[in-house]
DNA sequence: CGGCCGGCGGAAATCGTTTTCCGCTCAGCC
DNA sequence: GGCTGAGCGGAAAACGATTTCCGCCGGCCG
């Protein structure tokens, strides 16, 4: 115990003071503290132990400078306030900060400006690599980071694009996985509330492939009405209203997000509509809300944690030198009570 | 247009380049960037021509070393599953972005021991300020950050303690204020399923506030069922079972978070009470599946985004020299279905 | 008309590491 | 016993900015 007693005059102790006191060259301690092989058992006994008495704590400013490396790992998302992109990051983190490196995050706001503007802003910070949600960026954000030598991972895609690694799903054929399983329960009619496509290649993805399975169902694109509202469950709710006013009602409605989803149950609530006696209703994401709302959401399970860790382990595959790669996580359809059969007759 | 058509040899541009490009000394180019005053006109822009056409991105490694300032700032939350603490982050990163600063994240998994090896990684990384939830903290954390000078704020409540400003709220009042508010229903037989109180001053200070308005009601916290439950839905739904098996059972439940009150509202649906009919039911956060669950969720509203923006300008008036500073954000209290009278007799 | 002062801009020190280069020592081998 | 080579450890040069110190130049005042 009794841990400091020194912080003599210098506020902080560096690597000179650990040298001082454990009577070798800044050098040499350097090597024992960064496990350098050329050093014998005796000196790098002193010089830890005199670390850990004055309670050193190297200046990651100096050694990333000198060493161009800085142990720096950038996020950009849309946003945190979705789980959706919160618990990736959470995944991220825990997995990179076990191989010493830190996350530096920021959310754009689906704006692909903002994205490029954060993309800047990583590179100015020295951020070894950047990880991306989809696979749609700005041009100018991915020719950038690459001219800076900065990696890029995108997740949520298994398209890695102008990017070095993919690290997500297949979310065209997710939606034809939807698609058909809706379709086997006999549906015909059918609404979509996706996510806003602009600048959102996962939620154009999700669209077109849900069409694309319907049309190869016999069911052409112009007979399914499509809704985009931004990921809230308000909009979502309101998307709904106006699809069950449409003509011929749809008896299944697909749904970009749980949180969509969520709203569109709800909106029936307030309608008197049945689900799923009257109208299916399939989410995506698995968020914890599918299992809140009643009836319990049929969706699309992603596992959210574990693609941010995955994410982590191709950041440090890249550092390594490795080349680059793409994981295609599984989905798992899971089935609860939002969907049901078509309802007899028309 | 035609932006670059340079990228000569040097893989990464530096002060250097652009000081020849515009004629000038290094000196000058970085007096130029950082806004110093003391260059002429004609120089000036040269410089900033110069280093547009270049594409010039200043290591950020090297300024820090040498000022002594980062722009650094570090957060330290339990987790970034919930909305309770994504949101905060959120609203911080998007405020200190507009400074110029960016923001490091860790998450703790709420064990204090790991906060505090964060800590200690965080000073590594040279943070002007950490930002940490709630004013409980091991010791070391809070001793060896301000050895290191750096400064800390402490959100999610008014108790700044060790930390140098807080920006919250009473915890322990505003579950007073949901007791009155209970009490005034009529209610005499309460139960509450709080967060786990290790390690938690939140989740402890709503517990004592509770139970401390109750006594002045005359109720005895004896009387009172308290069940801890980590903050997860499932386990709400847990808590809420084994509270409705004593005897005699509460009529009115306050859980300290609007996930347990959600899970403790649908143990409700599958045991065939009605809520708030037979059982009231109150939240804490106002997240948004307290407008998703049956009956929507009677909460108090917690302002999270607006805290972290807070944090932020808090972060940028410390760094500005000013002194500490303690923002206390209001609650309001939102009445939704979940709660009503007490039932007639006992 | 000369000296002084203020403002602009350059040379060089500096921040705290890592890393290269090199010299020293010692053991082993001929 | 001397030479060689391996291995350990030190001196010093980076890394790329900021910042101090100082000199130059021109204008103004005496």
């Amino acid at each position: 115990m009794t841990p400091n007693q020194s912080t003599p005059k210098s506020r902080v102790v560096k690597l000179k003071d650990v040298a001082e006191r454990a009577g070798c060259s800044i050098a040499t301690a350097s090597r024992v503290l960064n496990d350098n092989p050329s050093v014998g058992e005796a000196e790098r006994d002193r010089v830890l132990s005199a670390a850990a008495q004055l309670g050193y704590v190297p200046n990651n400013s100096a050694r990333a400078l000198r060493s161009q490396n800085t142990r720096l790992v950038g996020a950009i998302i849309p946003t945190l306030d979705h789980a959706i992109y919160a618990r990736m990051v959470d995944g991220l983190q825990l997995r990179l900060e076990k191989a010493g490196m830190s996350v530096i995050i920021s959310s754009s706001g689906y704006d692909l400006e903002r994205e490029r503007t954060q993309a800047r802003i990583l590179v100015a910070r020295g951020v070894e690599a950047v990880v991306l949600v989809g696979a749609e960026h700005h041009p100018e954000t991915t020719e950038y980071l690459k001219r800076a030598g900065v990696r890029q991972i995108y997740t949520y895609t298994i398209t890695p694009g102008a990017g070095d690694a993919a690290i997500g799903f297949d979310n065209f054929e997710a939606a034809q996985a939807a698609a058909r399983y809706l379709l086997e329960l006999g549906h015909r009619r059918f609404g979509m509330i996706a996510g806003v496509t602009q600048g959102n290649d996962r939620a154009r993805l999700r669209r077109d492939g849900f069409l694309a399975a319907l049309r190869k169902a016999g069911i052409a694109a112009r007979e399914v009405v499509v809704i985009e509202a931004p990921y809230n469950i308000e909009l979502g709710r309101v998307a709904m209203q106006s699809l069950m006013q449409t003509h011929p009602r749809p008896t299944a409605v697909f749904c970009g997000s749980d949180i969509l989803a969520a709203g569109a149950v709800r909106s029936c609530h307030g309608s008197g509509l049945s689900v799923p006696r009257d109208v299916s209703i399939m989410g995506f994401d698995n968020l914890e809300i599918a299992e809140l709302v009643l009836p319990e959401l049929t969706t699309l399970n992603v596992p959210l944690k574990e693609m941010g860790e995955a994410a982590a382990e191709t950041v440090l595959r890249l550092a390594q030198g490795e080349a680059s790669s793409i994981v295609d996580i599984p989905l798992r359809l899971i089935v609860r009570q939002s969907t049901g059969p078509a309802p007899e007759a028309s």
